[in-house]
DNA sequence: CCTCTTTACCTTGCATAGCAAGATACCATG
DNA sequence: CATGGTATCTTGCTATGCAAGGTAAAGAGG
């Protein structure tokens, strides 16, 4: 498995969740606004068990929808929970989005010298 | 398990060789320093199946020292190969936490208008 | 000498989540 | 009717955090 893999756990319900609180979206359409914000290569088979296992926890609702062209769809938004839920994975991630920032990168000023 | 618990998954390994890098340690003593970093309650379960498996890729290596004070130590240090993948993780670990953080964070501008 | 605490190492077993691979099906184009 | 893009979901593998438990050395206190 690869360390890309590793780094994503955990971290990517909460960016699911935050692109969901903008708008609503359906999985597919998911994938691909995770591409523009610079996580690539998300694929089919992490997104789909991703919403499905928020939804049972009763983060998020989908709701299916018939699209003008092509199969239905199934657009998600977040419930209270989720939003609450949002709110705490952002607190954890500045937790410890910090002190690892500051554990990897503490010789960049060392270097400078 | 706890959301904590998996945004820990993968980056744990980076932070370990990160600190090995810049001075000798022990397993012991390195659980303390993660701590004063502010990752708090990494524990002994997590510190040593994390130590070997990095020795077992060859990333780092560990000599036991005797101590003046209590039993034997396992002081471990970087290969050169750990530190070519502590540079991979690096790299890895900008290319995740900015655009995440954008994600996560999005709204903050919005938030104040 | 015995017990307790601190230090220090390690193992077992569980739960979780990313993801490759594959299945199914709708619609439009040629 | 075949092909390709859209859209959903499932199966099985693997990695890893971590609770819980085990072992052992050194020093302090009784």
């Amino acid at each position: 498995m690869s360390v890309r893999s590793q780094l994503l756990k955990g971290i990517l319900d909460g960016c699911v969740l935050a692109i969901i609180e903008k708008e609503e979206v359906y999985g597919y359409e998911l994938s691909q606004k995770l591409q523009q914000y610079g996580l690539r290569d998300i694929s089919e088979g992490t997104i789909y068990p991703v919403l499905l296992r928020l939804q049972k926890s009763n983060w998020i609702i989908g709701t299916m929808r018939p699209s003008e062209s092509g199969p239905n769809r199934k657009y998600y938004s977040l419930t209270a929970e989720g939003k609450e839920n949002l709110e705490l994975i952002r607190k954890e991630w500045e937790l410890l989005s910090v002190p690892i920032t500051t554990i990897l990168g503490g010789n960049k000023s060392e270097r400078n010298r």
